[in-house]
RNA sequence: GCUUUCAUAGCUCAGUAGGUAGAGCAUUUGCAUGGUAAGCAAAAGGUCACCAGUUCGAUUCUGGUUGAAAGCCCCA
C-alpha cells in the first residue's frame, strides 16, 4: 500500500516502501514529538529537531524533565498519531515567517541566518506549526512507532558558548516487530559494551582515588597488551623501524619549540607553576619531539633517509573532565607512535608502507571491516588552531590526497579536523552505540622540520629540510582493546586470549598430569591456568565458558592411562575429541600462524 | 567544562516515610562428586563513596567534593 508524503512546495509523492522514506517519516516523528511536549509544558521553545542515523531527535529551550516523563510524552505522540492529523505545507515570506514565529526566538535566529531573499516553508500539523524544509509524510498515522530513549542536554547549534537545551532522543518504525527489534538490537549491544564487558571479564578497572581516566589493566588485560605490544613490536622491527625510548615528561623549552605549548597547551598535565617556578615541565601529550631530537643528536646524510622511528610510547593528554569513558577515552594512554623522516622524494613509497603495515595489522586484528577512512583537512578560517601557511597546506593536501587516490582507498574529507601542523589520513572506529573515534591516524607534516631545525646533507652537500610523516600503526593499546572486546564479545580469537587453554582434571588425582601438560604447554608459548577446584566437572566448563577460554582441556583417569587430553574448542562448542599434547600444541601454533598470516 | 541521572557487600540489586542494614551470585570452611552447563550446609563479608550542615540521633534530609552512566562541546 501507498504512503504519501508532501513537500514544501506541497507536492504529493506516493512511496512503495516506509523503509525507503525512514528518515522523512523519523522527522516528521520528530515533529510529533515536539507537538506532543508542547501540548504536556507551556512556555517551552523548540530548536531544531532532525532525523539521525537510527532515529530522531528534537531540542527544546525552558524544558526541565527527566527520563521518567518521557513515557507521558511517548503516551501524547501516540495518541497524536492515532489523532491521523493532516499535514499541510505552506511558504511565507521573510516577514510573515517572523511575524509567525514572534513567540519562537530559536527559530527567528535561524530566519536570521537565511538570506534576505529566501522563501520561509512551513509546516502544520493541527494545532502544530513548525519552520522546516520538510518533507513530510502527509498524515501523523504514517509515522508508524514511536519510542523516546532518553533526555539529555546539548548546546544550541553545536557551540559550547551557546545555551545548552534540553534534547530528546528517541526512534520510529514502520511496525512494533520492527521497534521492538530495534530495542532488543540496543540492549545487545550492551552486552558487548568493552566498559562492561572489559570489568566482567577481568580486563581493567577503575578506582575512584586513582582518578578520573586512569583505568589499571588488570592481569588478564595486560596480558592482551602485552601480546598486541610484542606483535607490533617485532612486525615493524621486520619493516626497518627504529625504536626508541624517551622520557614520558620534558621542560616547557621542548613543547615551546615545538609548537605544542600554543597550540596543546590546554591538553597538557603541566607540573610547576609558570609564574614562580624557574623551571616547569609538562608530561608528554605527544611523542614527536622527542624523536626529533633523536634524530637531531648527528648528522644525517641524504643517504641514511629514510629514517622509521617507533615508539611504544605512554601519552598523558588533561581532558575535560566530561570525556572520559572506559578505555576509549583516557587521560593516560599507550600509543604504537612513530615518526618518519623522509626524503620528498621519498614520501609517496613511505606513505604506502605505513598503509600497508596498517592493513596488516587490521588483518591480523580481524578489525578491518569495522574501519572508514576520513581525510581530515585544515579550515583556512581558523588560524588559531592551525600553522598559518595557506601555500603549504594546498600542497601537502594535494600530495596526499593523491597518494590515497592512487591506491584506490576509500574515504571521506573532513574540513577542520586536521593536525595543527598537517593533513591527517584518519582511520574510524566505531563503538558497539555507534559512536565514531579515531583509532590510528597518519599525518603529513610539513611544518616541525623547519621549528625544529631539522635538517639532513643532500648530494650537493647543501642542508635540506626532511619531511616527517607521523604515524600510529595499531592506535593506542587501550582504545584497540576496546575495539577488540565489543568486536569479539570478549572471545578473543586464540593468538589474543588472556587465557588460551584452560585444564580442568575431574578429580585430584589427576592435578599432577594437569600440571605436566600446562608446563608442556606453557613451555611451547601459550598461555594456561589449572582449574584446581573441587567442583564438579560440568560446574567447571561452565566456568570456562563464561571466561570465554578459546580451548577447554578435560583431564580424566582415562586420559591420564593413556596419556592423551580429552579438547573441547569455544568456538561452535566443538568436542574435538582425544589427541597427545603434542598434537594439541601442533594444532594451537597452526591456528596462532594461520591467525597471523600476510 | 556543560545538561540530566546516579553512588548500599567483590558483582547484580532490595531496604530504612531519620533510630547504623538484607537477598542472590561470588569468597572461605565442611560434606558430597571421576565424565560434560550452577550438588548440600555453614561462615565470613558493609563507617550505606567522601566532607560538612540540620537534628537528641543522618546510610536516609540539605550543601559541597570525588567517582560513574547517557548526551553535548572537544579529542587518539
Amino acid at each position: 500500500m501507498a504512503i504519501k508524503i508532501i513537500d514544501k512546495n506541497g507536492n504529493i509523492e506516493e512511496i512503495d516502501q516506509y523503509n525507503d522514506k525512514i528518515e522523512v517519516f523519523r522527522h516528521t516523528a520528530a515533529h510529533v514529538l515536539a507537538q506532543a511536549v508542547k501540548r504536556l509544558y507551556k512556555d517551552v521553545k523548540i530548536a531544531i529537531g532532525p532525523s539521525i542515523e537510527g532515529g530522531f531527535y528534537y531540542d527544546f529551550d525552558n524544558l526541565e524533565i527527566t527520563n521518567e516523563d518521557l513515557e507521558k510524552i511517548e503516551d501524547e505522540m501516540k495518541k497524536i498519531i492515532k489523532e491521523n492529523l493532516k499535514i499541510e505545507a505552506f511558504i511565507l515570506p521573510r516577514e510573515k515567517a517572523k511575524e509567525l514565529m514572534k513567540d519562537e526566538p530559536y527559530k527567528l535566529q535561524l530566519i536570521e541566518d537565511l538570506s534576505e531573499e529566501s522563501e520561509i516553508s512551513f509546516f502544520k500539523q493541527g494545532d502544530y506549526v513548525d519552520m522546516c524544509v520538510g518533507p513530510h509524510a502527509l498524515y501523523t498515522k504514517a509515522v508508524g512507532k514511536v519510542k523516546l530513549f532518553s533526555v539529555t542536554g546539548a548546546y544550541w547549534k553545536g557551540s559550547e558558548k551557546n545555551k545548552m537545551l534540553t534534547r530528546i532522543y528517541g526512534t520510529a518504525y514502520k511496525t512494533s516487530e520492527e521497534l521492538e527489534a530495534e530495542i532488543l538490537r540496543r540492549e545487545d549491544a550492551k552486552k558487548r559494551d568493552h566498559n562492561k564487558l572489559g570489568r566482567e571479564l577481568e580486563l581493567f578497572t577503575t578506582v575512584d582515588v586513582i582518578g578520573q581516566g586512569l583505568p589499571l589493566l588488570m592481569p588478564k588485560g595486560a596480558t592482551v597488551v602485552q601480546t598486541l605490544q610484542r606483535f607490533v613490536e617485532d612486525e615493524e622491527r621486520r619493516r626497518g623501524y627504529l625504536l626508541t625510548k624517551t622520557p614520558f615528561m620534558a621542560k616547557s623549552d621542548l613543547y615551546k619549540l615545538s609548537g605544542h605549548w600554543d597550540h596543546y597547551k590546554e591538553g597538557m598535565f603541566i607540573l610547576g607553576d609558570e609564574e614562580v617556578d624557574k623551571e616547569i615541565f609538562a608530561l608528554r601529550p605527544m611523542t614527536c619531539p622527542f624523536q626529533f631530537m633523536v634524530y637531531k643528536a648527528k648528522m644525517h646524510s641524504y643517504r641514511e633517509l629514510p629514517f622509521r622511528y617507533n615508539e611504544t610510547s605512554t601519552l598523558f593528554r588533561n581532558e575535560s573532565s566530561g570525556e572520559m569513558h572506559g578505555l576509549t577515552r583516557v587521560r593516560q594512554f599507550t600509543l604504537s607512535e612513530g615518526h618518519l623522516v623522509v626524503r620528498a622524494d621519498q614520501v609517496e613509497a613511505e606513505f604506502k608502507a605505513v598503509l600497508d603495515l596498517i592493513k596488516y595489522f587490521e588483518k591480523c586484528l580481524g578489525l578491518g571491516n569495522e574501519f572508514t577512512y576520513r581525510f581530515s583537512k585544515w579550515d583556512p578560517n581558523n588560524t588559531e588552531k592551525y600553522i598559518n601557511k595557506p601555500e603549504a597546506w594546498e600542497a601537502t593536501q594535494k600530495q596526499m590526497k593523491s597518494i590515497l587516490d592512487s591506491i584506490g582507498l576509500d574515504y571521506v574529507e573532513a574540513d577542520g579536523e586536521a593536525a595543527f601542523y598537517g593533513p591527517k589520513l584518519d582511520i574510524q572506529g566505531k563503538n558497539v552505540y555507534g559512536k565514531e573515534d579515531t583509532i590510528i591516524t597518519v599525518q603529513l607534516d610539513f611544518a616541525l622540520a623547519e621549528r625544529l631545525d631539522m635538517t639532513y646533507i643532500d648530494a650537493n652537500g647543501e642542508k635540506v629540510r626532511p619531511v616527517i610523516i607521523h604515524r600510529s600503526s595499531i592506535g593506542s593499546y587501550e582504545r584497540t582493546l576496546a575495539m577488540l572486546i565489543e568486536k569479539y564479545a570478549g572471545a578473543f580469537p586464540l593468538w589474543l586470549a588472556p587465557v588460551q587453554v584452560k585444564i580442568l582434571p575431574i578429580a585430584d588425582a589427576q592435578i599432577d598430569y594437569a600440571k605436566e601438560v600446562e608446563q608442556k604447554l606453557i613451555m611451547a608459548g601459550f598461555k594456561v591456568e589449572v582449574d584446581t577446584s573441587v567442583e564438579k566437572l560440568g560446574y567447571k566448563i561452565r566456568q570456562a565458558q563464561l571466561e570465554k577460554v578459546p580451548y577447554m582441556v578435560v583431564l580424566g583417569q582415562k586420559d591420564l592411562e593413556a596419556n592423551v587430553v580429552s579438547v573441547r574448542a569455544r568456538d561452535e562448542g566443538k568436542d574435538l575429541g582425544q589427541m597427545s599434547a603434542d598434537a594439541l600444541v601442533a594444532m594451537l601454533e597452526s591456528q596462532v600462524k594461520e591467525q597471523l598470516k600476510k
